[in-house]
DNA sequence: GCAGGATATTTCGACGTCGAAGTATCTTCA
DNA sequence: TGAAGATACTTCGACGTCGAAATATCCTGC
C-alpha cells in the first residue's frame, strides 16, 4: 500500500493521480496549520498588553453582542465551536479578572449564565479596536484574498456541518 | 475611535470603508482558526489508534525524509516552525515510545540529534498511508480549492518571512 | 588565550483544547 | 409518578504550544 506495486500501468497511473491529489491536500493542511499559528500569534501579541487572549476575547465579544450581555455556558460553546470544558476554563479566567460573572439561569437550574460586566464591556471595546486596527493579523492580504480564503474554508465548514440549520 | 464620529461624511465613508475591510479580515481570521480545528481534529482522530498526534507525526516524517534519519533538535524546530521547547517535548514523547533516539552530535557538544528508529520508520509509513487515505481531513475540497488555499496562505507566509532564503 | 557574546537545549510555568468521567437537574413516557 | 434517558456543567488528566530563564558549549576579536 505504501508504494506503487510494480508494473501495472493502470495502477501506476492511478497511483500518480492519487499521489498528486494527496500532495495538494497535505500542502493545504500544512498551510492551514501555519496560517492559524501566524494569525493567533499576531492577535495574541496585540491582546497580551490588555491581559486577554484571543480565546477569552471571543467569549467577551460574543457576550457583548448579546441583547442582555449574557448567555448560558453551553450556548457559548456552540457558537464558538469548542467543548464545554473549554468554556468553563475561559469563563473561569474571565471571572477571576472581573470581566464576566456567573449567574443562575432563571428557569433551568442545570444551566449557568455567563454575564459580561461593565469592565468586561469596556475591555471588549478596546480589544476590538486594537484587533480591527491590525486587521486580525491579516493586513498583508487584500480584500479579494480574504474573501477567497473565507469562501474556500466555507466549503470545508459546510461539509463538516458547521452551517446546519440546527446550529 | 470605536464608533464613527458624528456628521462628517468623508469620515463616515472612510469609516465604512475601513469597517468593511475589517469585517473581511475578521471573517477570514475566524475561518482560519476553524479550519485548523477541523483539520487537526480529523487528522488526530486517524492517528490516535496509532498512538500518534499530528505534531509527533510531523517530527517522525521529517526525520524519515532525511538522509541519515537524524537531525539536530534545532533544525527540527526550524523546519516545523515551532519553538525549541516544543521540539524537546515532542522528542521526549517519541523517545518514550521508542520511535526516536537522542544521540550526541558528532562535532557540536551543545547540539543533540534526534534519530528515528526502525520502529519509528515503520510507524511513519503506516501513519503516512493513513493520512494520505483521508487526504489530511480535506477530502471535501477539490484540487482547485486546495491549491487556492495554499496559494493565498502562501502570500501570508511570504509576508511574515516564512520563505526567506535564510530559512 | 580568554572574555564576552552567540548558539543549542532544557526546564518551568501558563494557557487553550480535548475527551472521559462525574454530578446535578430536567424531561419523557409507560 | 417514578424510573430511564437526555442535558448542562465541572473536574481531571493529557497534550501541544509558547515565552522566559537557566545551563552548557561554541566562537570571535583583541
Amino acid at each position: 500500500m505504501t508504494s506503487p506495486s510494480g508494473s501495472d500501468p493502470i495502477a501506476a497511473a492511478s497511483a500518480n493521480w492519487v499521489r498528486r491529489d494527496v500532495v495538494d491536500a497535505m500542502a493545504a493542511a500544512t498551510s492551514i496549520m501555519r496560517a492559524q499559528q501566524i494569525v493567533l500569534a499576531a492577535v495574541d501579541a496585540e491582546l497580551r498588553p490588555l491581559g486577554l487572549t484571543f480565546a477569552r476575547f471571543e467569549v467577551l465579544r460574543l457576550l457583548a453582542f448579546t441583547r442582555r450581555g449574557e448567555l448560558p455556558m453551553g450556548k457559548i460553546g456552540e457558537r464558538l465551536m469548542v467543548q464545554p470544558a473549554t468554556v468553563t476554563n475561559s469563563v473561569n479566567r474571565l471571572e477571576s479578572d472581573g470581566l464576566v460573572e456567573r449567574r443562575a439561569h432563571p428557569t433551568d437550574r442545570r444551566a449557568t449564565l455567563a454575564c459580561i460586566t461593565a469592565r468586561g464591556r469596556r475591555l471588549a471595546e478596546r480589544a476590538t479596536d486594537t484587533l480591527d486596527a491590525m486587521r486580525y493579523g491579516l493586513a498583508d492580504l487584500d480584500d479579494a484574498d480574504l474573501r477567497t480564503l473565507t469562501a474556500v474554508i466555507g466549503t470545508l465548514r459546510r461539509a463538516v456541518g458547521d452551517f446546519d440549520d440546527a446550529a
